[in-house]
DNA sequence: TTGCAAAACGGAGGGAACCTCCGGTATACT
DNA sequence: AGTATACCGGAGGTTCCCTCCGTTTTGCAA
């Protein structure tokens, strides 16, 4: 591996005509592509499961079978390309919702994203659940990423008062998570209206009532 | 259910030759062929996967691929009814183990092939999962037959005064599947270790040392 | 034992999905 | 503006699914 970086970076010394090879910026439409591609792909395993043919994900998003290949050379990479992309969403969505309303309701806010961002992720779960385990890197990247965007929204909500400080990210996820899972199947309302009993615990014993620390 | 059998017997009683098309004794090949496509099934579910070509099955039971689908209609029917046959198996064993050996030892036996049973399933679980959840009683049935002969290993053990009384087939049932489940891929000596010890436990206070009951 | 009708056998073949390959085309750099 | 590079997209080979139907076996009755 260092070997290889050595050689690459004396390459682009010796020759600077090499280093397009190497860092061309991508080709708008490919970048389009592979955007309408993901959303297409999310769109058809939430509506219609994990094994949709990937010849319809295609036509939906307007291209060819040969792009969609291309870009995802196997199912089970478009399947994960999909997932960090929806976890991605779901993270963004809360640096948004930190700049839109107060902390607490972000974060009550993203709770119940969170809950249709799993119950969304069903019909993959098949197909995501051996990736999860044979992966361990993307598991604890994905899984990690959703733990900063929690700890980020809880921290907020603390420093504002709002929030008890005693809850951590991966606890929060995992309450959240143990929840959406044990609401077997469509029953989604069940789900939300535990995880808003769940953060009026969070918000109990906030700011004051904390006696030391 | 009782009004169907009424009109079976009538059947039988005014028509004697309408009792051919009813019960009819199943066909010796056929009842060969069932078999040999279910073992087949098995060992190639629990080699190769849950996706394994039906045609290979069908290959390497010796039969067409037509007599596989008259058989078992869908993936799912053969999928269903290998695991039906493995339950089966493993509570006839249940049996068996009894007449060969004390109580104690026999429980000791049956875990540990349980345990097998289960690391066998891995790999048809994907295909399973969804079953067991679409269809409550197949689900209850393979589980009241292995509650079944897991309560009468326990009866015979605690009536030899060898196992405490105090579990019943449902418990134990939960405890060796739960190790099962905790212990992930592939290790099946640590599950084997883990039900050694609860089998341990078990026979901890057994007899005697239960004072009443 | 023999005949017959019901039932099972097994493979050919149409259809669906997967994935590869390659000629044509758009675009990022000089 | 020119050009090499990377991308586009669909035709087509392969694999698997499942059905259909002519052939063979077998259980039963005379």
């Amino acid at each position: 591996m260092v070997a290889r970086d050595v050689e690459a970076v004396e390459a682009r010394v010796s020759a600077p005509e090499d280093s397009v090879s190497t860092d061309r910026r991508p080709r708008a439409d490919a970048v389009r592509n592979r955007d309408l591609l993901l959303s297409a792909a999310a769109a058809a395993f939430a509506a219609r499961g994990a094994d949709v043919p990937l010849e319809d994900i295609a036509r939906a998003a307007g291209v060819g079978i040969g792009t969609l290949y291309r870009h995802f050379p196997t199912r089970d990479a478009l399947v994960e390309a999909v997932y960090r992309y929806e976890v991605d969403v779901l993270c963004e969505r809360a640096d948004q919702l930190l700049e839109e309303m107060p902390p607490d309701l972000a974060l009550a806010e993203w709770m119940q994203l969170f809950v249709r961002h799993v119950a969304t992720k069903k019909g993959m779960l098949s197909a995501l659940k051996p990736l999860l385990s044979s992966n361990p890197s993307f598991s604890d990247q994905t899984k990690g990423r959703a733990q900063a965007a929690a700890t980020k929204l809880l921290n907020a909500g603390v420093a504002a008062g709002t929030v008890r400080a005693d809850v951590d990210g991966a606890d929060l996820l995992r309450a959240v998570g143990g929840i959406c899972m044990s609401t077997d199947q469509e029953r989604s309302e069940a789900s939300e209206r535990l995880v808003g009993l769940l953060f009026d615990g969070l918000r109990h014993g906030a700011a004051g009532s904390q006696v030391s620390g």
